[in-house]
DNA sequence: CGCAAAATTGAAAACGTTTACAGTCAACCA
DNA sequence: TGGTTGACTGTAAACGTTTTCAATTTTGCG
């Protein structure tokens, strides 16, 4: 039996096909009597509606595309898989554009957006369908977007953000307060919102101790893994090394440890360790990684909320949503060595 | 200015609509000239084909949908971003389907399938649409789909696969050479393929070793980190504890190790722990983490290929494509204590 | 040069819905 | 009773492409 179309059930339930269509659109505004008749048919039938007519005619498509520069990082991992549950309980669909870093795939998510293939854009990435120049006037012709995780520097755009300042101010002042004066930064990667905003932090807290910034104690790192073991090795290099290091994220930092531990030291009574995240490993660690928290359930659905306002025409303005961040103690940073 | 359809260009450039089209979908059959008309007022004009109008024509959604139970899982996340990758790389773009192991999710998932939300299935999980019962019959009518991961018990469907009886085996026969005899097997969730397979792995080795098989050294996980815990936790109050424990995934072997060091046991010297995966992280535990080795990325690689030469309808028949595990020897494990 | 074949183009018919609009019919009210 | 309302349903026109088929032009070749 060939597959059925909204005509045959029309035909078989004796009505017409706008009849069937509200039935399934819009059961209250049948009458009972019909849409029982349309129902039989429609089970019976085992039919579905086609999603391309319904496309073409509403202009809509029902899906949102996640634009993420890593799917394979448990921050992003996190927060595309709330908003995915988010999404489909909202009866969208979820699409995964992975950048792995490249420009051209970026255009190519761009591209996805305009053709109609979403109706929304979530954007966890820095470059993309902005080049900043003439980012404005290319805006208004997008679908509907929520930035997060890597701020956009552009107006009149969603967000949803943690404190990356605050944050990193937070793990460099705990720092302090153990004792520590000779404090590593390995950033995330150059120029990216989230890298700057942290080594703001970290500069400003160490501004406000009077501590002055030592440039080789400053590494830049990618956030992966291997750039954190290969910011420790350089570190330890140092004839000055640091007492404590802070990594922007926990898998840098979980690089970092395994670089120390194999070299015989000892964290934290010689070296503390401090990452950024707070992904599920961190606690697991030994010792437990010492981390900054983000809710990534909670930027998840946050992300969607937005979006879903601006789709359903609820707002036009641009909303900033801020997420609380959390300092989190563990095992891996201590007192200062003497 | 509003949005310029494929009339619109066809009016600019002096041609047909038809020539537009074949002008962007097949260039080679209009001539040169035609060509570059047309080229100059789709640029000028900005013109995005809509997706909505060729979907319905071509009833083709360009769309894979990949359902998995857990993305945030670091193997499925893996396999994942291989799919998108390979997936651009043709012209098709990636749906998610998490299911977080719930039915109503599976459902929907193949619903989207049905009504044309995709042209094929990639499925990771286990139930779905298939109720086995029934299973056949609606086989026919769903979209050429690729399993991957948890083997569907189907004949007919196209496969990619580690053999993880032979995985579990070389991991137990490597621990078994250490001059383990007490070796416990943490599982992952109850009745899916791959544990069955794993666990069939572990009990053909010990008996070819000649050890009896002792049901107190297996115990139920999920996969997960916090079930490797809990597996650990109930291992230590076992009068006679294991030497080592292999675990089905790297996961709960990490789990498992934080139980150990944070009780004082020393790995591997009192105990030697294996995963199975070779997630990232494992080679940078401390101590690096014994596994076994799949290759996600051809796994994802070899997902897609079957897929693709299915929905180019090269290939009616089902492929089964095996790909091959590696024993990771690392220093998690270690000559059974005397 | 003339004809067949090839290359190129255009006209028009789908593809499967949703929805504005108009129509029908019963119920209700004055 | 007649008119008005309200509830429900049907008609038909989109939505924006792709592709078949036929028409036209060009090319190739004897």
């Amino acid at each position: 039996m060939a597959k059925l179309g909204i005509k045959d059930i029309a035909a078989i339930s004796g009505v017409s096909p706008a009849t069937v269509s509200r039935t399934l659109r819009n059961p209250d505004i049948v009458s009972e009597e019909t849409r029982k008749k349309v129902m039989k048919a429609v089970e019976e039938g085992g039919y579905t509606p086609s999603r391309f007519g319904a496309n073409l005619r509403t202009q809509k498509s029902g899906n949102i595309i996640v634009v993420m520069p890593d799917i394979t990082n448990q921050v992003n991992a996190g927060i595309i898989r709330a908003i995915e549950s988010e999404a489909q309980k909202a009866g969208y669909s979820i699409l995964l554009g992975d950048t792995q870093g490249l420009a051209e795939r970026e255009k190519h998510y761009a591209n996805m957006a305009q053709s109609g293939q979403a109706d929304g854009v979530l954007l966890f990435t820095f470059h993309m369908p902005f080049n900043l120049n003439k980012a404005l006037p290319v805006l208004k012709q997008l679908p509907p977007i929520v930035n997060s995780c890597e701020s956009i520097p552009i107006e009149g755009i969603s967000k949803v953000m943690i404190d990356n300042i605050a944050g990193a101010r937070t793990a460099v002042e705990h720092l302090l307060s153990l004792g520590h004066k000779r404090i590593a930064a390995v950033m995330g990667p150059r120029d990216t919102p989230s890298t700057l905003e942290r080594l703001k932090g970290y500069e400003t807290a160490l501004a406000t101790a009077r501590i002055e910034i030592d440039e080789q104690l400053i590494i830049r790192g990618d956030y992966g893994l291997d750039s954190g073991i290969g910011a420790m090795e350089q570190l330890l290099k140092l004839r000055l090394r640091p007492t404590a290091v802070f990594c922007f994220s926990d898998d840098m930092a979980i690089g970092a440890m395994s670089v120390l531990q194999e070299n015989g030291f000892r964290i934290p009574q010689d070296i503390s360790i401090m990452g950024f995240d707070d992904i599920r490993y961190a606690r697991l660690m030994t010792p437990a990684l010492t981390t900054i928290h983000q809710p990534l359930e909670e930027i998840g659905k946050a992300c969607i909320e937005l979006l879903l306002e601006q789709l359903d025409g609820k707002s036009e303005q641009a909303r900033y949503v801020e997420l609380p961040f959390q300092l989190m103690v563990r095992q891996s940073t201590g007192p200062a060595p003497l």
